[in-house]
DNA sequence: GAATATTTGTCCGTATGTATA
DNA sequence: CTATACATACGGACAAATATT
């Protein structure tokens, strides 16, 4: 079944991992060698590469090489963009998993939040308040993001990034046409998040940031 | 930056779908075919292909076809995998990640599960009490599964379907070197999940798959 | 800065294994 | 069973980008 030939360039990269010989941002032997040693056509062990470039875990960059790295976002967000393409996912169904993790993300930022970032958040929540539409979004947006941060779990960071990546045409739609009523309760969410955060109030932010993605959801539901 | 030959392809096969000309399940045209229609070689196309597979949007039949699926836990899972070998995310970030994930699901599950599906949460409930550890450890599986199949978010499903193809003998490990006292309170957690999901209670369900999760937390950090 | 070697990107032609009518 | 269509894989060639001398 799974016995395709560029598998094995597949498992010799994981093999050379786990042996400790190379690691993130190393070089991997150039393309003819790998096929020479592993002797198979050098086309297979493009679609391995091409592969493991998909699974964000290579780079290749033409007259130089292929370099371990580490990007998990791309593979996400182009992933799920093909799913919610081919109607596999709904709207709605991501949505749940923004709330989801966001809230998690919540948690472990109440621990770990500096005080600067503290300073940034006030700072555009303040922004927020007087700001015209685009930069609201822009704020919006930002503000969201230094909580994902604030969080320091990279998988959450890079699962979010996807989804903002997915979402900001459709945030941008929503808070373009939404009522001056829906604005302001999500300013208030907003703001119950920061004061938590203030407090270190873990579950009054976590319902805080379900308040806000009740109000998406009640959005999207009419919509 | 991303004007790969082989991006064509990609592109091509996203506008056939939005134009509703091709969907789930279809046939794509034959590599050949492809590969003249615009204008590159067979080589090339196939550098798309292994890459929209692992997209989980297609699959290759040898001597049939490429077809068009929806499969996103393949991606999600070797994506994960490879970046835990890579060290560039560690076990406990995965964790949170499924505890954040675990605990919407619950609040879904509360809201869309039928009446038999709670039977047999219950039954596997009862055979977790008195089993032996290997069929503990499958019921244990069964019993989270169950929740969040009841869900019905297919995105949440495939994620946890990733994390759960990661994490199997991992748990599996726990289970085997957890202390009577631990395995008490991991089913007394499992108890208070299901009766919480009885009386419809999903607050305090949430607090039990979290209460679940810092155990578990506590071990690995122990670990 | 220029010449040269290395490496990825792309192409073509061909042979083989597999599925389908 | 045969013929056709198709994916899989190989090898050789040249172009384009980069690295090295």
């Amino acid at each position: 079944m799974e016995d395709r030939e560029y598998r094995k360039v597949i498992e010799y990269v994981k093999n050379e991992i786990k042996q400790g010989r190379i690691q993130l941002e190393d070089k991997l032997p150039a393309e003819r060698i790998m096929a020479e040693e592993l002797d198979m056509s050098r086309g297979s062990v493009r679609e391995a590469l091409r592969t493991m470039e998909n699974m964000g875990m290579l780079e290749s960059r033409q007259g130089s090489g292929n370099y371990l790295t580490g990007n998990l976002n791309k593979v996400f967000a182009e992933s799920i963009g093909m799913m919610l393409l081919l109607k596999r996912i709904s709207h709605s169904e991501v949505n749940s998993l923004r709330r989801a993790i966001e809230t998690e993300a919540y948690a472990l930022a109440v621990q770990n939040i500096s005080d600067s970032q503290i300073e940034q958040l006030k700072a555009m929540l303040k922004s927020m308040r007087t700001a015209e539409i685009d930069e609201m979004i822009l704020k919006d947006k930002e503000f969201h993001y230094q909580m994902i941060i604030a969080s320091e779990n990279h998988l959450i960071i890079s699962i979010m990034e996807a989804l903002e990546e997915i979402y900001t045409d459709s945030v941008e739609y929503m808070l373009k046409n939404a009522s001056e009523e829906m604005k302001h309760r999500l300013f208030l969410s907003h703001e119950k998040m920061l004061d938590s955060m203030l407090r270190k109030d873990e579950s009054a932010g976590k319902r805080a940031v379900n308040e806000h993605y009740d109000i998406i959801k009640f959005w999207y539901d009419k919509e």
